[in-house]
DNA sequence: GTGACTGTCCTATGACAATAGGACAGTCGG
DNA sequence: CCGACTGTCCTATTGTCATAGGACAGTCAC
């Protein structure tokens, strides 16, 4: 699991971490049981403060994704139910509005907007393949 | 010129109007010498606080996208450099790839995003067309 | 038991975003 | 001139993010 931190996105870095590992949870990133990156290691490695990395745990364990056992670690949650439909198009919807939002103001029309999108998905449908053919 | 903003982002409201705003600057939606909504009306319209789409207009003026006189309001400038082709569509890429890369996290298929991707223009055009008739 | 690790809790501080509202000066139509 | 508009500046307050570092308890290999 990679962990990339953005510090000039604007969003909290707490949440940033938040979101991918819920991403890396949800689809098989991360196998269930399996432990986390601890918090002071994790924390050193992305040069942010424990206290933010631990922040991020929290919020995990909040939403029921992560267990943590205090002495111990931070593990995967075995009844980690992966995200309804609904709550895959809600996440999905939001990521999708920003693109629409980007593509009006660019004053990009609705096909070339779509033809884009095909253009991408193919691109990363592409570099998916070679990964897996490297695998 | 329909500004969105989103307050669950985590990006500050100031800077997602910045951004918009000089994407439709560049990208023909302003047209050069046409005035801004003034900041009162934008605010409340928005929901904001005046002070906020004050700092995003004095940011755009800052990197020389507006021109702000003082009692008289604020307005695109002249000199401003409209974005290519290639510009555009590196930006929008940008957008849509991470939906395409949320989009693999969640294991959503190529035609349900693409049918969700069309959904969601459907909806911001009918979005954009309220507006317009409301003006 | 000791030491090294784990997560947790606490206070304090600084930076920033956003709010609220008062006050001021310039512009312009009447 | 007057009133309504424009942008600007100011202080104050609230909340969040992130930092720093101290302290504590549980786990485990030795």
């Amino acid at each position: 699991m990679l962990l990339q931190i953005d510090f000039k996105s604007g969003k909290p870095v707490y949440l940033q971490l938040v979101d991918q590992i819920r991403y890396a949870a949800a689809s098989g990133g991360l196998r269930t049981g399996e432990p986390l990156p601890s918090i002071r290691p994790l924390a050193e490695e992305l040069r942010v403060n424990r206290n933010t990395v631990a922040k991020a745990y929290a919020e995990l364990e909040n939403q029921g994704v992560i267990e943590t056992i205090p002495g111990k670690g931070c593990f995967l949650k075995e009844s980690n139910s992966p995200f309804t439909k609904s709550a895959r198009a809600k996440i999905l919807t939001k990521e999708i509005d920003e693109a629409v939002v980007a593509a009006h103001h660019l004053q990009v029309d609705r096909d070339a907007f779509l033809a884009l999108v095909k253009e991408r998905l193919d691109s990363f449908e592409r570099k998916v393949k070679e990964k897996s053919d490297n695998d």
